[in-house]
DNA sequence: CGTATGTAACTAACTATTGATTTACCAATC
DNA sequence: GATTGGTAAATCAATAGTTAGTTACATACG
């Protein structure tokens, strides 16, 4: 028997190698950031060499923005807003973020450490905007606030509880996300998000 | 004249020296967060030795630490609870976070790269729990949602404008922070914690 | 007075590590 | 046998943390 361990090679297939790159970079970067992120632990969750990062992402920033496009899109997809109904939307992607919670940190990752914002991503939130400009003129909503405005509070609604500081979620005592308290979360974020776009 | 430039030394001062980087290390740690921030930037930015931060904060997450302690106890204090009065408490956070936009960033990184909360600001927020519910119980504001889950809300809501996502914030058109938009904001949310809080 | 002396504030240059990116190479598979 | 997928090990810059001092200043002593 010879001395080294014999390593078995990754079985040769690109499409499924990537894939698992950019599933350990989602991990990776939804833990630790772009700046905390390290690529030598990406290779090693995907358990995958180092190199064919490279190969099929470019650098550590190109492979930041593949995963952060992955998962905004993700997001926009699983929270459509139909009609301008903030209340949909807001549990839906309540729904989402909270089966997906890499999907939120990236996105937050990305708006602090990264302050360019993607042209297809302000096209999109301008489309929801202009939803919700509609609602108010149809009166199917409140129109003392303007669009963007309630737009932005509904968003940042949905996910209050997920990304409250680690104090506030432990002051209440308890698991502050078992699926019991998460009920009870989501129809307070109901009955909030109604009475917050209803008219006054 | 000699050829190197002479470099004044800093005037002995611990107290002013120590200030400054603690200054410094604010600015840079709510720009580039603790894993991005740069300790010979923080000296640089002081004007001061890069040892003199090790001298006077212990190391780069002592400092971290000791940046966070400051800022959040501002923000506590510039933003008191009284008799649960959330209306009043959100307009008065968003008017400091507003004025000291570091003082939110420092936050936010800090519940995002740090996940152990701190007792003093769990008893914080506890505190301010209780006179939610205070006020829930005397019928001062609705009493539907959780006392946490609709201070949660609350809290989200003060920095929803200012924590947007850039795509967001640039989809309006205009300076999302101009000081017509901010007072433009400060009112919508005036009117939004009220129909939030309010009786439904 | 003027000078020794202890110590606090400060500085420059070094080290040891880490971490992103490459080079050079091997092995399947078409 | 050329191309594609994969590996191990080198490179090279950046970084947190240190070592080994120098300078200002106070206080005490002659």
């Amino acid at each position: 028997m010879s001395g080294a361990a014999a390593r078995k090679p990754r079985p040769r297939n690109a499409e499924a190698t990537k894939a698992l790159l950019l599933k350990a970079a989602t991990e990776e970067f939804a833990e630790y950031g772009l700046a905390g992120a390290r690529i030598d632990r990406i290779a090693e969750r995907a358990g995958a060499n180092k190199r064919l990062l490279y190969v099929y992402f470019g650098d550590k920033n190109q492979l930041f923005d593949a995963v952060v496009q992955e998962q905004t899109d993700a997001v926009l997809e699983a929270a459509p807003m139909d009609e301008g109904d903030l209340c949909a939307f807001a549990i839906a992607r309540f729904d989402y973020v909270l089966a997906n919670p890499d999907a939120r940190r990236i996105a937050a990752w990305r708006s602090f450490e990264q302050t360019e914002p993607a042209e297809g991503e302000r096209a999109a939130f301008r489309a929801r905007i202009e939803a919700v400009e509609n609602a108010q003129r149809a009166g199917r909503i409140r129109t003392d606030i303007p669009a963007a405005d309630l737009f932005a509070f509904v968003l940042r609604i949905t996910e209050s509880w997920l990304s409250a500081p680690p104090a506030l979620k432990a002051a209440g005592g308890g698991d502050p996300l078992s699926p019991k308290r998460m009920q009870q979360h989501r129809a307070a974020l109901q009955a909030a998000v109604r009475s917050l776009v209803g008219q006054p």
